[in-house]
DNA sequence: CTGAAAGCGCTTACAG
DNA sequence: CTGAAAGCGCTTACAG
């Protein structure tokens, strides 16, 4: 089957190809006549306009890039979502490329979507340096989601990582409990380090000496916070609640702490970061800070979207918030003198 | 910044642009020295092949639209971490659209993705009518997963769910489970219809008769399995195992027992399916049937890129697996004669 | 192995 | 509002 291009549609239509090409990019007014027969003609035909072409001669390919570090982390993947529905109707698509956390491959990634006719690029994370981003950034719209980049500060979606883990630990302290493990991200890893001080700067405000022997770092996998519970227990750590640097890692250390008989939260309070949907329904669902992921998805490509049509729009700032579910509760000592956690249902997800 | 063509390239490396064009598309052998020549000047230059002038000229986009339900899923998103890897390094890129579990969505879609100039196509599942997806493979290579489509069967990536879904039972059956509640996928799908029958026909091969009261259908959702469980409370069922069509629904069944104060496995088994990669690290852990959900989508990629290069191939047989974690135990009458499950860890993920 | 030339299917000043 | 024409940056028979 040949392909019927404008050509044909417009002999059929009895006009000029530049005619018809009017009528379906609408950039210009067509005669109401002419635009009929140019529409009946082309679905007559059965006619298709080709994406390539047009975007040979028009320069841009309507392909926003889109690096992640991995497609199907409920984390990454959330922001996805966002993005996806940001760009619905706008007749852009996404290209995904994923860094799986490891430098080299979010290198290779990042340029084998550059060789790509991109006509903006998302960065989601990861480890690409400052100056990379920023020469790109010199060459396409950017915008950076989860990570800062020096001197595009308005081009990068962010929460508060120092106040949110701040926020959490503050929850247990003021649920009574002093004695606070922390599991960490890498402290490779940006965001990791922020909440560590978070966590840190809240034990501090609240006088408790910080233990080294209470903390641990995991790489933000689930494994990772199963082992380090292990690694918590094998050193002897006594605590009353545990603080992890994402929910993901805190699944983890839920099995850790199923493995050896403790109840959450009964004998040791759990609390996370991320509020993945999945955490609405471990067992107990679990007590987390929220981020707003797919919000962010969705602004960081209406950001993107404003870019492309010339009007760029400084994104809106993304608030954090504390999720209280019921893997945290009171320490022993205080629990006969407070109310029962209540056993909601895990509402807001349902 | 002018961006600098092949044009310019040949012109520096003193060649054609034809020469400078074979160099970089290696379709013809080049003499050494102009071969040479043309990489140091595109070096010198920074030359970039436009890949969109490059499509118009081939007549290949280099793009494999994928309709897929939800990019952020569990399911769904391993499936497409398989397909980028599968596609890695072949210079085909992934564009992703999708339909959200409802028809008209997965239509437009649909639609939106057949607008885009595409190489090939990979449906995920879903709703789309046979005749569409037969339609669509007449004009390029498609590949189907997770679903069947007349007249397609070679390109079809497919799980036997009715054998899955039996050998679930079997392992309750064999447990001792006799009075098994069922919570199904929705009507609609194919693949929750397989399942309840594979459930089926295990009870009949048991003499077990079946009890509609001890039925329940959800969505696929975690909220449906909490809200399944609540219903057959509420009628009253008395069960000792829970089957459940889906692990996404059987996270939320867990909740649902939990709520109840229902011990998994003491009370009560619980069985998924799917095994998702979280599965491993619920509270217990759960006993669930493999799909190779990842490599499946890897396979699909592969044979698209095989269609492609003009190569068809006949895509391997998937096999589902029983991993048998801790979420399954025997019947309480039968309890005290066996050995008691082991608490390994979850060690096929870690 | 190489070059001149046509062509991929559209868009977009330009002139009316 | 409309048409003729140039051009987007490459690939690929064709002839040598």
């Amino acid at each position: 089957m040949a392909t019927i291009t404008l050509e044909d549609v417009a002999q059929a239509a009895g006009v000029s190809v530049s005619t018809a090409s009017r009528v379906f990019s609408g950039t210009t007014k067509v005669r109401a006549d002419k635009h009929a027969a140019v529409m009946k003609a082309a679905d007559a035909l059965g006619y298709r306009p080709n994406a390539i072409a047009r975007s040979l001669a028009s320069g841009r390919s309507m392909l926003i890039g889109v690096l992640t570090q991995d497609t199907s982390s409920p984390f990454y993947g959330e922001v996805l979502r966002g993005i996806e529905q940001g760009l619905e109707g706008s007749g852009y698509s996404a290209i995904f490329a994923s860094g799986h956390w490891r430098v080299e491959e979010e290198a290779s990634a990042l340029h084998g979507l550059m060789g790509r006719p991109l006509d903006g690029l998302i960065v989601l994370g990861g480890h690409t340096p400052d100056e990379r981003l920023s020469t790109l950034a010199a060459q396409l719209p950017l915008i950076a989601v989860g990570r800062g980049v020096q001197g595009l500060e308005t081009q990068c979606l962010r929460i508060d990582n120092f106040q949110g883990s701040y926020d959490c630990a503050r929850h247990l302290l003021e649920l009574g409990h002093r004695r606070i493990a922390y599991i960490a991200g890498p402290a490779s890893h940006r965001d990791a380090r922020d909440r560590l001080e978070g966590f840190r700067r809240a034990l501090a405000d609240w006088k408790v000496d910080e233990d080294p022997n209470l903390l641990v770092e995991g790489d933000f996998l689930e494994p990772s916070g199963l082992m380090a519970v292990e690694a918590l227990f094998s050193r002897g750590a006594l605590f009353s609640a545990l603080m992890v640097a994402n929910d993901q890692m805190a699944y983890g250390a839920r099995l850790g702490l199923y493995r050896r008989g403790i109840r959450v939260p009964e004998d040791i309070s759990l609390i996370g970061f991320d509020d993945l949907s999945s955490s609405a329904f471990t067992t107990p669902p679990l007590t987390t800070m929220r981020q707003p992921t797919y919000e962010m998805g969705v602004a960081a490509a209406e950001a993107i979207l404003a870019a492309l049509g010339g009007t760029p729009l400084t994104p809106p700032e993304f608030r954090v918030q504390l999720i209280v579910r019921e893997s945290t509760a009171p320490t022993h000592r205080d629990r006969q003198r407070l109310p029962p956690p209540d056993p909601q249902y895990p509402g807001e997800r349902l």
